[in-house]
DNA sequence: CGATGGTATGACAGAATTGTGACAGTAGTA
DNA sequence: TACTACTGTCACAATTCTGTCATACCATCG
């Protein structure tokens, strides 16, 4: 969910007003002030989407989309092109040299926000929006929904991504660090045992459907999730 | 997706040209020589976006261009002009006419074809006229009409488009921000609470014809509608 | 059998999310 | 101009979700 956002601009006040806007948004923001700059963080690692200036000093903010454009690697990264000029040109060459959308400055941080979040969610089709079946189980992540043996189940949204991920992950014992990870994500900061009650209210919910049993303890080890 | 893009354009040359690059990227075409005659199409059908030439025989392309911002029905579409000159004053008029772009002859139809993706792209998605039946439900969007168990009921122009989306894509959860980009229009900048507002809204106007419930909140996701 | 360490469960307060009514600005219309 | 309808935003209320405890429960081992 946290997307890094690459923001190649060579100003450091408006630098620092768009590191500050997309961390309020929940993004993380890598700062470059140059092309060479940028494109060195990229071969280091590749971020989510790239927030270009289009004047920079040395070779051109075009140009940089031009060459990530040309690279296997960096072909499919969204880029966002920011420009001082308001001349019609300038835009559609931003486009035509690769950016997905443009913003002319002076821009409202509203609007910057909404456009990454649009860029980002175009991008990235929901990985796993596939439904997943596990026995008397299915689960559909496009319509949050639970089927168990015809019957709805209502689940809160942690419970939720619990089932998704045994689902995608039977058959295997997971230590409660390890579902913490996984489904809480790798930073937040929870007591262990936090997990064992969310098991509780996950095995409750499916309690009415007669499908006890689905997730078994594994004393000293973590859970299990078993289709059988 | 495809898109009706009206060329007005009375050069048969180029009318044939603009019409071959813009089927070629996917759209369809049609054409216009002259002010009048695109006037009476618009008044059968509205298309997507309008190519219009700055030069026409009889009343120019400015003064359509006039004629189509004054028109309620009209207003929203967009405009691409068209021009040999490269005159500063023309594009003054030309913008201040109401068009959303600006293009001189001679032109690459790369170019051209950048714009009308740009402005397409921005535009928000038109609904077709057909009606739509889901459960007890009949929305027609060309009588702009909602019929609830056979009582009429009274929408707002958003909380109309809001349920036409929700019929035409039932049983998945939608987020604010995924909504926002499909009702209205990714080009918009509003709060994402706003959509709570008129999801309340729409539920209030469905309520007295007991058709609550069919619009479910999906805590932490949004919303999803379903015909039970 | 009792001790020990790991788990299950119920309760709860704070956090997070959503519902709701009000309000002001805007645009269209008579 | 006054009036009406519609929007987007806000503040506050209502609701649901979460993480953490304390306590009860259970298996295993000495």
């Amino acid at each position: 969910m946290t997307a890094n956002i690459l923001v190649v601009e060579d100003e450091p006040a408006i630098q620092e007003l768009l590191a500050f806007n997309i961390a309020q948004c929940g993004y993380r923001a890598i700062a470059a002030y140059d092309a060479d700059n940028a494109w060195t963080y990229i071969n280091h690692a590749l971020p989510d989407l790239i927030l270009l200036d289009w004047m920079l000093p040395g070779s051109s903010g075009v140009e940089l989309a031009r060459r990530l454009r040309a690279d296997q690697r960096t072909r499919n990264i969204p880029i966002i092109m920011l420009t001082a000029r308001t001349d019609e040109r300038d835009k559609i060459l931003g486009l035509e040299s690769g950016a997905d959308d443009y913003i002319t400055k002076p821009f409202s941080p509203r609007e910057l926000m909404a456009r990454i979040r649009a860029v980002l969610r175009r991008r990235a089709p929901q990985m796993s929006d596939e439904t997943v079946t596990a026995g008397e189980l299915e689960l559909s992540p496009a319509m949050h929904r639970v089927n168990a043996n015809g019957t709805m189940i209502d689940l809160g949204p942690t419970e939720f991504r619990l089932l998704h991920f045994f689902m995608t992950h039977p058959e295997r014992v997971y230590s409660r660090s390890q579902l913490l990870d996984q489904v809480w994500g790798d930073h937040v900061f929870v007591e262990e045992r936090t997990v064992d009650v969310h098991i509780r209210r996950l095995r409750q919910a499916l309690e009415p459907s007669n499908l006890d049993g689905l997730i078994q303890t594994v004393r000293g080890s973590g859970y299990r999730f078993s289709c059988n």
